[in-house]
This record gives C-alpha cells, structure tokens and sequence, in this order.
RNA sequence: GGGGAGAUACCAGAGUGGCCAAAUGGGACCGACUGUAACUCGGUUGAGAAAUCUUCGGAGGUUCGAAUCCUCCUCUCCCCA
C-alpha cells in the first residue's frame, strides 16, 4: 500500500498538495515536519507528527524532524488567539534538547537506506543577518499573500507584533534550505500548519524555481469535540517524569469507543485486518474495552518501555480489579513501590502516626492529600474517600501504625481513580 | 488626540447601600447507574466544627453598614479622528 493511501484508512491525512501523491509513489522522497520547542517534552499531541515522519520512513522515503530553535524564539502564530510571551534562550535550549531525545526513540536512525535526520533551524539562522533577510527572502512574498493566511487574517482585529507576523517567513525559508541543502521537497504537519507551509512551497518555486509539495494531517478531537490529549492534569507528556507510565496507560484506557477506534488507527502501527479484528471482537463485549487495552498497551510500550508497560498493567489490575485491603496487605514492598511508582505520594511523619490521628486531619493538614480540611470533611461525607481500599464512612476514624502496609505506606484513594500514597517516615 | 463602556469566584455572567460568601449557566470534583465508559440523575465547588474571618482590578474615603456611593491609580474594550 502506499504512503497517502495509508495515511488515508488511518484518519492522517486532512490536506495535500496537487501532485504530492504522484511523487511519493515514483521515488524517494525527503520530507520533514518541524516541532515547536514550547515545552520541554513532547506531549501525545505531538505524536500526530511523530507518527507522519514514522509513516514516511516505513514507505520507504527519508524522514527529517527540524527542532524550532529559531522559529521556537519567534513563536508561531497558528491558531493561537493572543500574543505569545517568548522564550528564554536557556529554557529554549532545554526544550530543544529534551524533544529531541524523544523524537530519537520513534525514527530509525541506523539504517543504511533511509536514516533519519534532526536538524535545528537554529543553526541556519543564527548567522543570517536581518537585512539579508528581508532582501533575499521577505522580497519574494507580498504582505498581501501573508495578510491572507488564517493565523494572520484571524488576529487583524486583536492586532499582531510584527514578530508573529514575520513567523511565516522563517518558517518559509527553513523550507527553503531545507530544499537547496538536503533536497527536501516536502513538507508535513497538522492542519493548522498549512498556512505556514504554502508559505514555504511558495518561497522555493520564487527563489528557487523548484517545485515542493505538502500534506497535513487533521486536528485530533475527541469524540465529543473537546480537546484531545487533556486529562485532570493538565496535557498527557511523553516525559515520564511529568506523566507517569501508569498515567499514561490509563489515559488511553479511557478514552471512549469511538475515540479508540479513531486512535488505534492513528497513533499505532497494527495493520487494517489486525484492528478490523480487534473492534469486531471489541463489538462482542464492549465492557471488556478490548480496543482501548490494545491502543493503551500498544503505545506505552512505545512511548515508555515494555517494563513500564508490564507494571502500568500491574497496577492497574491491583487498582481496578479485585484488589482489597488483603491485597495491598499481602505485597511485597518491592511490588508494592513499584505498581505505585506514578502515583502522587505524601510524606506523615511516622510519630503523629502513632499518637493516632483522625481521617480529616490525616488528609488534609498531615499530607496535603486535599487543601482544606473542610475540602476533605465534604468529600468523605460525600463517600468519596477510601483508605486502602476500604471505603471510609466516617471523618473522625482515626488511624496509626496499624493502618500502614508494610509498615510504611497508606493508599487513599479519592473516587475511583485518583490515588495517592501516603509514605510515613 | 476626542468621546464612551467596563474590570465580580476556574470561566462566562447577574447583582448598583443592609435580606450578598455574592443569582444563573458552563467547567471541575464526588456519589448513584455503568464497561475504570457515554447518557441521566443527585451533591459539592473561599477558610473554619462553629462563632466568625478573608473576598467583588489596586489604594484611600463617605456611612451604623459598601461588590454597590466618592477620589486617585492601573488595566481592558468600543466608537470617532
């Protein structure tokens, strides 16, 4: 199958450039998508593009992930409603050096045919004078052409500085060298990137008399058109320190069945029949969320590691299946740290345990589980609060040393889902 | 440069001297149901056990009493030039 057809069953493909399909299925082709160095991990956003390069790569073409460093000090203007605050150079270069970490584990790097590549726009633009700039690029593209894009004509009214403004110029240009150096003619991103690439395919056929070429993959949504890649947390980051393995799992777990079958396609590699197989069964029972555990499983063990994976499903289990406070009781510390390792943990000190201590107090002045000691009165009167697994049906239960697992950990538990570990020492 | 409108809790948005810890909607969190869903329904959403305390852009003031009135400051938006 070739690269857009299969782009195409998986949902990846939203916009592409007349004639880019033709010149994927004759030869070789050199493309790459850039990353912003907003923050200092790429987030499962992110991994859209991500899976564009790995696509890329498979098909037998060769793969150029660009890392923003200059773009990322000028900020990109797409989609975005209001001016964006600007970066320092020093958080700009540990952004750029973490993604690129991340975006080594996805391509293959090592083979002989198609190797991919990082380049850093940074280190083009670094000696290229602003003069310079606007006469050899800036002359090519009329302010008419800029003003017409969508991240420009969107923000007319609100107003725009100059420097988002000129955003579609460098992104343009990298464009630009990308084709003159390493004989890149195209270019792929999300849909809000398309402004910014024509900008760039523009730019090569005025300076360069070339021809270049685009595709964009959609904005992924949830089913019920919210935003995808959020939980209660915030973003889902790729960083385990910033999204614990066991998050991370869980996340895809719950995402609902509509949502499973979009993303499987999306952000795995499992061929057509291997996922037409999987919803059919799926369809028998849905209860056993058969999608989802394929989706999360899949893409942790990517995304983490195949023992990440093991002890996310661990926890899990012991979490949501039939885990009881005999359960708990009965683990090994080793076991037990380990399947706890993602989740938020508080320190008690091991003396206020032993004098005894109510449940309000424990939750909330003691560890900070919750702010107030209110918030944790109307939540264990609501029966919203468990203590190693058994429900806690009055606030003013006290605890000590007995209540500990081994003798060092207590698990709270807020809801079904939110857990906490409570460390003594 | 001239004229006008406004700033209220996570967001939107009422309130224009006491009945206001502040309507309503959304969001978030919890509960019931369920598939660790969706939908629906119920509860909570400044702190405190309570008395009470701290909040309505900021600083002063008037008043027995201020989100509400006055003064100054900061910021935002709109219209005209």
């Amino acid at each position: 199958m070739n690269l857009t057809a299969e782009l195409q069953w998986r949902g990846l493909l939203h916009d592409i450039m007349p004639g880019t399909e033709e010149l994927l299925n004759k030869e070789p082709v050199t493309g790459y998508i850039g990353f912003d160095p907003t923050a200092d991990s790429l987030h499962i956003g992110n991994m859209v593009p991500v899976m564009l390069l790995v696509h890329l790569q498979r098909a037998g073409h060769n793969p150029i992930a660009l890392i923003g460093g200059a773009t990322g000090m000028v900020g990109d203007p797409s989609g975005k409603t209001a001016e964006r605050n600007l970066l320092d150079l020093e958080t700009l270069r540990h952004n750029l050096a973490c993604q690129e970490k991340q975006l080594r584990k996805f391509l293959d790097f090592e083979t002989t045919k198609n190797p991919a590549r990082i380049v850093n726009n940074y280190d083009w633009f670094q000696h290229l004078g602003f003069l310079e700039f606007i006469r050899d690029v800036g002359k090519h593209i009329t302010v008419n052409y800029m003003m017409a894009k969508d991240s420009v004509k969107n923000r007319l009214e609100q107003g725009m500085s100059f420097t988002e403004f000129s955003y579609q110029l460098i992104q343009g240009f990298d464009f630009v060298h990308l084709y003159r150096t390493l004989g890149v003619r195209l270019q792929m991103g999300g849909s809000d990137q398309w402004g910014n690439i024509t900008t760039g395919t523009e730019l090569i056929r005025r300076m360069e008399g070339g021809e270049a070429f685009a595709m964009t993959a959609p904005l992924v949504k949830k089913a019920d058109g919210s935003k995808f890649g959020k939980s209660e947390g915030g973003n889902v980051w790729l960083d385990p320190a910033k999204t614990s393995p066991y998050k991370f799992y869980q996340f895809w777990l719950n995402v609902a069945d509509e949502d499973a079958s979009k993303y499987i396609r999306i952000f795995t590699l499992l061929t057509q029949q291997q996922i037409e197989a999987l919803e059919a069964e799926h369809a028998q029972a849905p209860h056993l969320r058969i999608l989802q555990k394929a989706l999360a499983a899949d893409i942790t063990e990517r995304v983490h590691s195949k023992d990440d994976l093991e002890q996310a499903l661990e926890a899990s289990q012991i979490l949501f299946g039939q885990g009881t406070t005999e359960t708990l009781q009965r683990m090994q510390e080793e076991t037990f740290l380990s399947v706890f390792e993602g989740i938020p943990q508080h320190q008690v000190s091991k003396a206020q345990l032993s004098e005894g201590i109510d449940a309000v107090t424990l939750l909330s002045e003691a560890t900070g589980v919750f702010p107030s000691r209110g918030e944790a009165r109307k939540m264990i009167q609501g029966g919203g609060v468990s203590i190693n697994k058994e429900k806690l049906a009055d606030e003013n239960q006290r605890f000590n040393t007995e209540t500990l697992l081994n003798g060092k950990y207590i698990l709270a538990q807020k809801g079904k889902k939110q857990y906490f570990l409570i460390v003594a020492s």
